[in-house]
DNA sequence: TTGACGACCTTACAGCGTAAGTATATGGTT
DNA sequence: AACCATATACTTACGCTGTAAGGTCGTCAA
């Protein structure tokens, strides 16, 4: 009686075989609802209509499925156009990443953690390098650009991903309970929520292009002087 | 026969009670070793001389847990000193919160996802807001000048805890293995590997001051024209 | 002396990643 | 058409995880 009917019980009637990218593809999707804690092997499997040791056919284990997430990813961003001037290719380059982040934001932790870099990975930062060194850009310099633009994206990205809200209403709403009773403490931070936060037309996200700019002029400063 | 000899077999004989503040920084030391997904209850307990269990008597959960942890990082990076310079003050900041995300890395990802911040976290902001609006930042300034100098510091050190080396000698040896057969079709990538990365003097963590200096000069630039 | 309280321990449960072994369907060769 | 190698999927099992529920015991106030 249970023997039989259980196969077919699953979310999803698995029309053909499974391959790796659908693996990946899915895995991905639940990651993005559930944060990367949410991504477990026996739910993806059930998600696939497959038990989860069948996964292991397409993934040598967990470790490897991130991998490939990750590599993923870093296909998604896009690489630098060849020949395309390097101000207009680290802005491309920064706006794709910072919304790539933003739909997968499990990843943005795990984009400088990945001990075995997968292919479409070391494609981008070479085609990133070198649109740098193309734009002029010293080794030294190359090295000081990359770690900046970087630095300054991923932590962007990593502060966007901590906001429990996602619109105005909810800001609004939880900064008011946050501050309740906090505001005597606490005046700076009640002057921002305020007068600032709580703002009509407030969008933390329109923070980005700001620093952008500034560390987009900071190199650009740096190119001058020689080279 | 097993039975009494267990209780004394721990690592460590508990001289007096346990206290929330020691079960913090067991839990902080033990994150500092294994990364945040090493840290269990019951190793920790463990580490303590005690089961599991009991470490609910000092902690809500384990998300309360990590919320003490990362409070406690807030609280160790130290607020700006009132009535000091707003540019030393950022440096100051900058480098002490790397500092000690350097320490424990693990911190890196969390600083920014904790929906209920503890007393030291706010009270750090909140001096942190006061020392730029004191430096004659406005409102919204102090909105793009924080979340700019956050972003970078966070990624930096996001960067960093990603290096999966610690001295030069790892860096060069993991940078030749990578490179091994990928120098032809990553020629930018070999080129700064080998003329940047392996060279004698090279350290990544010396990036952290040109990307800092690039951020502060922009935000002195954009408090330069009025206000 | 008593009785309440807090710190600790024991047991138990559902869910985790994955090693090991087994069944089954597919495609290529006779 | 018959066969078998191989890839794919399933089953079972192990030692982990966080934590709910309940029992034990030492300490301190009344």
């Amino acid at each position: 009686m249970s023997d039989e009917a259980a196969n077919e019980s699953s979310n999803v009637r698995r029309t053909r075989r499974l391959d790796r990218a659908s693996v990946v593809a899915a895995a991905m999707g639940m990651a993005d609802e559930g944060g990367i804690d949410g991504l477990t092997m026996r739910k993806l499997g059930r998600s696939l209509g497959v038990e989860a040791m069948s996964l292991y056919n397409h993934v040598a284990n967990k470790e490897d499925l991130i991998d490939a997430m990750v590599d993923e990813v870093f296909d998604m961003i896009g690489d630098p156009i060849p020949g395309e001037p390097w101000r207009e290719a680290m802005t491309t380059r920064a706006q794709s990443t910072r919304s790539v982040l933003r739909t997968h934001p499990w990843a943005t932790p795990l984009l400088d953690s990945r001990t075995s870099p997968g292919a479409a990975t070391m494609r981008h930062l070479d085609a990133t390098l070198g649109c740098l060194r193309n734009g002029g850009f010293s080794v030294p310099l190359t090295a000081h650009a990359i770690a900046l633009l970087d630095a300054y994206v991923y932590g962007f990205s990593l502060q966007e991903a901590g906001l429990p809200f996602e619109g105005r209403d909810e800001t609004v709403d939880l900064a008011e309970a946050i501050m309740e009773g906090l505001g005597e403490s606490h005046p700076h931070l009640a002057e921002l929520v305020s007068e600032h936060i709580t703002r009509e037309g407030y969008d933390f996200a329109d923070e980005f292009d700001f620093g952008l700019e500034v560390v987009l002029d900071g190199l650009e400063r740096a190119l001058q002087p020689q080279d």
